[in-house]
DNA sequence: ATTGACCCTCCAGTTACTGGAAGCCCTACA
DNA sequence: TGTAGGGCTTCCAGTAACTGGAGGGTCAAT
């Protein structure tokens, strides 16, 4: 299979599927041509990867559920403890965009929007108080 | 001022001062030895970038209302719109993360977390259904 | 033979810094 | 006066995960 095929197949786009190549997530053969050719298996490989990092996973991540995906002795534990890890890192993202929010909500309510300079957006940003 | 006193009353790291004169957001002068030479101007201007990149601004986005902020002849509609625009985005990426926290928080609850290879997480991300 | 859709590699750019090397400058202290 | 310590300088490289584009082969059909 080429590129193209994979890349449909999967959902990946062919130059992160190069990237992917690239850094060591797949390892596609050659055709005599030069062309990559792929497998069933890489496709499957690539949906799982698409899919980990619509989760948010690291590609770093991805390389490690790619290889307990592909070993038969792993140990779920493994793969339990990424995810809360992961899971964790998420939780702290939301909290501080959340708290950017009511700041930016709050600000944004107070500011005019009009012709006029005055705006506590700035003046909230500024060290130096402004019309006070 | 040398950078270290702008740093220390600004909060912001020597390097990243450095790198916001690389690209243009502040021009201190140089003193006769080559230093950079600060005025309280500059500490104001620095804790004011701070502040907005904290609260997730982009650095254009800096730069814009640095630029507004020194324009007595800016209109708070044009600080709003920016701040509308940045709110936005941080709402979809809140939403995202949530949506990223949802699904893992199910597939790490259904997940053992023990010593067999079973796990929901992996038969989540794989494309072929594992043990079904 | 040529067109158009593929495919290839390599290079550069993105965001916003951060770390480190190599090397001046300045002050204090023995 | 020599030196030790900080502090300052520049320049280079690396981070994360791609993405765009140039320049150029390949393949199937007309």
């Amino acid at each position: 299979m080429n590129i193209g095929d994979v890349s449909r197949q999967s959902g990946v786009p062919p130059k992160t599927i190069r990237y992917y190549e690239e850094i060591g997530l797949i390892r596609p053969n050659r055709s005599e041509n030069g062309y990559r050719a792929f497998t069933e298996n890489h496709v499957h490989k690539l949906a799982f990867l698409g899919r980990a990092r619509a989760l948010g996973f690291t590609i770093e991540d991805c390389r490690t559920l790619l290889a307990l995906y592909e070993d038969e002795n792993r140990e779920s534990v493994q793969v339990k403890t990424v995810a809360e890890d992961h899971l964790r890192q998420i939780e702290e993202k939301i909290e501080k965009l959340q708290s950017m929010r009511t700041t930016l909500t709050e600000l944004v309510e107070k500011c005019a929007g009009d012709h006029r300079p005055d705006c506590p957006i700035l003046a909230d940003l500024s060290p130096v108080r402004m019309s006070e």
